[in-house]
DNA sequence: TGTACATCAGTGAACGCGCGTTCACTGATGTAC
DNA sequence: TGTACATCAGTGAACGCGCGTTCACTGATGTAC
């Protein structure tokens, strides 16, 4: 596929990382060889050895990325917010498009995380889950939140994470929703809010105050 | 290792099932090979094929029972409850303690069940989202939800499936909670229900009433 | 600027492996009469 | 109760395959002087 006229290839390492998200997304996780990925980028079996101690590192280094890029995407998609209650649903929405952007590389961050005690990987997974922690705890500052930022994070974190396996996994056509992560990310949020909130506001209301007596 | 004085086997399909569940849950979907399963009950390669069109049918009807039990689980931990909220809160319970002792299979039945079109799957998998739905209906006839039951859905299924994937994936660590499906159980639907709940409760008020005004 | 040399990043061939699946076969089982 | 026969559920051997990984090697690259 690529042409190479030198004998070195320049940068086989990242260009097997990319060749390697390719396959999985195309074939997923039973597709992935480092054999097909060497043969697509025209160099021999042997050669990601150079670049990889083996296979499970390959896999490591690519949810390691998986976690950058979800970190990335939450950031991202927050930008512009000012409130913790718009930060965590703007970031929420981040956390649903990187799945459903990369619904393989997702599930193998996730499934896959435990087994391998890549401290790389580790940290890259800790980074993402801060974004998450920073935005409950911005809430817990503006006085929203009527749990700590760690109750309201098992809440936030389950719905959102669950809400993205089933986007990835055709669940959500049994609740009626369409798998776009606005909309699911939108319509989770309001629940999610309310649930975690210390003044739960009308369902209609998405902007501020409006807040109703509780107690 | 089972000792087989006759020369059929009795019941391999049986068998086979079993077999898989347990290589399944020991090595992994990576592991899980029907040459290994004929080698383990004292059968010959090509025997499984009597029963089963090839591996993917296999894996489908695993899958099947997977969501069969899942079922069974949430009805069984819901029993004697009368409320509409109490059912949630133990069907949830059931649901996750369900993930908790087949985490394996767990993943095989979502991350799997979109691929294969088989009939009975399907069914199984409606059949246990049916349970969700029927409880939560349950909660709308009592005039307790703030939106549809299919609404309410989204978050008490995303909620309690994405908890289910944290825990067998290790990743509440993080939230600072301990894995066991009854304490994340309640945890959680404490949350869930201020989230869906028409008259929220205040949070240590687990018994019925008590409701507090909202607007 | 030129040369010697260490290091790096590939080659290519081979290893052993286990897998899914097929097929002609045969022993066991059950049914019709 | 006994026999003939169809059907069923295994056998066992073979097919082709792609995989992960190793290893002695060699061409390319960069650095010290």
């Amino acid at each position: 596929m690529t042409t190479r006229k030198c004998y070195h290839h320049g940068d086989l390492r990242e260009a097997l990382l990319v060749a390697a998200e390719e396959q999985l997304r195309d074939e997923g996780p039973a597709g992935l060889s480092l054999r097909k990925l060497g043969r697509n980028l025209g160099v021999t079996p042997g050669a990601p050895y150079r670049h990889f101690e083996d296979k499970d590192a390959l896999l490591a280094a690519l949810a390691t990325i998986g976690f950058q890029r979800l970190r990335a995407m939450m950031l991202e998609e927050q930008k512009g917010c000012t409130t913790g209650k718009d930060r965590l649903r703007r970031g929420g929405i981040g956390y649903l498009k990187f799945a459903w952007q990369h619904p393989e590389l997702f599930r193998l961050m996730f499934g896959w995380m435990p087994t391998r005690e890549a401290p790389e990987l580790a940290e890259s997974g800790d980074a993402a889950f801060a974004v998450l922690v920073d935005m409950l705890q911005q809430c817990g500052r503006e006085g929203l939140l009527r749990q700590t930022a760690l109750d309201a994070g098992l809440l936030a974190w389950s719905a959102v994470h669950g809400a993205a396996f089933l986007m990835i996994d055709d669940g959500l056509r049994l609740c009626g929703t369409e798998p776009d992560p606005e909309v699911v990310g939108d319509r989770l949020h309001q629940s999610v809010w309310s649930g975690i909130a210390r003044h739960p506001v009308s369902v209609e209301t998405d902007k501020e105050s409006q807040a109703s007596t509780s107690v």
